[in-house]
DNA sequence: GGGCCCGCAGGG
DNA sequence: CCCTGCGGGCCC
């Protein structure tokens, strides 16, 4: 792997990277720090005797180094930092031993402590601690800046003391004539005034420390995301359990792109090495398994993608329906949480009219709170049976019962909006100065994609090209015809019609305000 | 045309 | 491990 990162040998002359113990032949040498290398893990050995006499190693060349591993989360990167912070507080140690300790820790050997701390974190069960993260670098604005210039040390050497300076400044001091440390008064030892050896250790940590606050927004596409589906085809399938075939019981076909289930808002180019095009907004799919397979919402039958501590990442609309509350440009949306008594889905169960913002409904609105985008997904299809609106969909008030699912002409769903959400009696997370009424990035998300081919768009009878303004709108459909209320059946009769009465007599503005419904806008 | 049954996927 | 969830096909 060419981007591997770039590790000298250890205190123990053990390769870092390859933790093999190279034979000194095959170990070349700084000629400014004196760091001994394994040859055959470097990305750009030297290619002459000579150029290998003046060999100057990764981290004293100047060269940024390569990039470093794409696997880290912002997880590991605060696991690192803690683990060296706790390393440079301990005072039973001595500086050779952190040192050490520190340089164990980068090369990859995990302290026992270290499985202890791993072990209290899991007891404590699952955490999302991203935004802690963002203090990644108070540690290194501190104990671990270069004394001179106050800044995080380039270069950095380490006295035998611990204290950290960039090796210009620390060799502009030297050439002073100075030979006690510039913190403590330490005495320098000579070898090192005239040999300063750069902590590569410190390197790396800074370097992880940088990428992990960098990448807190935009943590690259974890690998096995994409692998874990490479044995699936490409198409939905029954599985041997499955006593029935068809799509009504099948499971998902390999998902394309490589985004975490957690990603937020659009699917880039780089995440779809299918096409490299990434995911535009306007782009149709056969069925919920294929919104799936390409990433814009994952679950198969839920309507909100999301974790509660978290944020929803995405929702699915079923029906292009006629509503007062969808306008296209945007929408009113209620949380999940409600029962469904169509269908013989999960019966035994009671109902009750006011959701909560619990479970899907709280990541929705985590993600209200902190203005991330959210991926939606329309469908186009025509709703029937299970969702007939004389069924009393949802009665409980999930879902508006009044309205009806229409035939559209489309089949299908589609990507429509990456929406910045509101929730009604959440603040929003924007002003307007900042982004006015249409935000379209917030700090740490990507910038929103849209689909430029139009003719794509043209496709959906719920888009109107207005040529005056040369933008598409929104279509209004036409007014459905009313419909009779009820299930017909006897037992559920009298709690559907008192629901669907009460979900009828609570206007939409009082149902925001009890917080039942989302209001969405992009 | 719609009710019923079925099973996957993932959150908690 | 349990339970739920804006699917979907088939059979009545």
């Amino acid at each position: 792997m060419a981007h591997d990162i770039q590790l000298p040998c250890n205190l123990d002359e053990q390769c870092m990277r390859c933790k093999v113990k190279p034979r000194p032949e095959e170990t070349i040498t700084c000629s400014t720090c004196v760091t001994p290398w394994h040859v055959a893990c470097l990305t750009k050995p030297p290619e002459t005797l000579a150029s290998s006499l003046s060999w100057l190693c990764p981290d004293c060349s100047g060269v940024d180094g390569p990039a470093l591993p794409s696997g880290g989360t912002a997880g590991d990167g605060g696991d690192l930092v803690a683990a060296i912070r706790a390393i440079e507080a301990d005072e039973k140690l001595t500086d050779k031993e952190k040192a050490r300790k520190r340089q164990e820790l980068l090369s990859g050997k995990v302290e026992e402590e270290m499985k202890e701390n791993e072990n209290e974190k899991k007891s404590k069960g699952k955490e999302r601690e991203r935004e802690s993260d963002s203090d990644v670098l108070d540690l290194l604005d501190g104990s671990l800046n270069c004394s001179f210039c106050m800044q995080l040390p380039e270069r950095p050497v380490t006295t035998p003391c611990g204290h950290n300076f960039c090796l210009k400044c620390f060799q502009k001091w030297i050439g002073q004539g100075k030979r006690t440390c510039a913190k403590c008064r330490h005495i320098i030892p000579p070898k090192m005034a005239s040999q300063p050896r750069i902590n590569s250790a410190l390197v790396t940590a800074i370097r992880m420390a940088k990428l992990s606050k960098s990448n807190l927004a935009a943590v690259p596409t974890k690998v096995y995301h994409f692998m874990r589906n490479q044995d699936r085809p490409d198409k939905a399938f029954t599985t041997e359990r499955a006593q029935k075939t068809g799509k009504a019981n099948a499971a998902s076909g390999k998902i394309f792109v490589t985004i975490p289930p957690d990603h937020f808002g659009p699917i880039p180019a780089e995440n779809d090495p299918e096409r490299n095009q990434g995911v535009l907004v306007g782009e149709c799919w056969e069925d919920r398994l294929e919104c799936r397979q390409w990433g814009a919402h994952f679950p198969h039958v839920a309507g909100i993608a999301g974790q509660s501590n978290y944020g929803s990442q995405s929702v699915a609309l079923s029906g292009g329906y006629e509503d007062d509350e969808d306008h296209g440009e945007w929408f009113l949306y209620t949380g999940s949480g409600g029962r469904d008594l169509s269908g013989n889905k999960r019966t035994n169960k009671e109902q009750s009219f006011d959701q909560k913002f619990e479970k899907m409904n709280e990541a929705l609105r985590v993600s209200c709170k902190k203005g991330y985008p959210v991926r939606v997904v329309r469908s186009h299809k025509e709703k029937r049976s299970s969702y007939a609106p004389e069924k009393g969909v949802r009665y409980d008030g999930v879902y508006r019962i009044e309205k009806c699912w229409r035939k559209i002409g489309i089949q299908g769903f589609k990507v429509c909006r990456y929406l910045f959400v509101r929730c009604d009696n959440e603040p929003a997370p924007w002003t307007s100065d900042e982004f006015g009424d249409r935000p379209r990035s917030l700090p740490g998300i990507p910038e929103l994609k849209m689909a430029t081919d139009v003719t794509e768009r043209k496709e959906s009878p719920a888009w109107d090209f207005d040529e005056e303004d040369s933008r598409w709108k929104w279509k209004k459909p036409p007014p459905l015809s009313k419909k009779p209320i009820g299930t017909g059946k006897p037992e559920d009769g009298k709690k559907v019609r008192r629901a669907i009465r009460q979900a009828q007599n609570t206007s939409v503005r009082e149902k925001l305000l009890k917080g039942l419904l989302f209001l969405c806008l992009y």
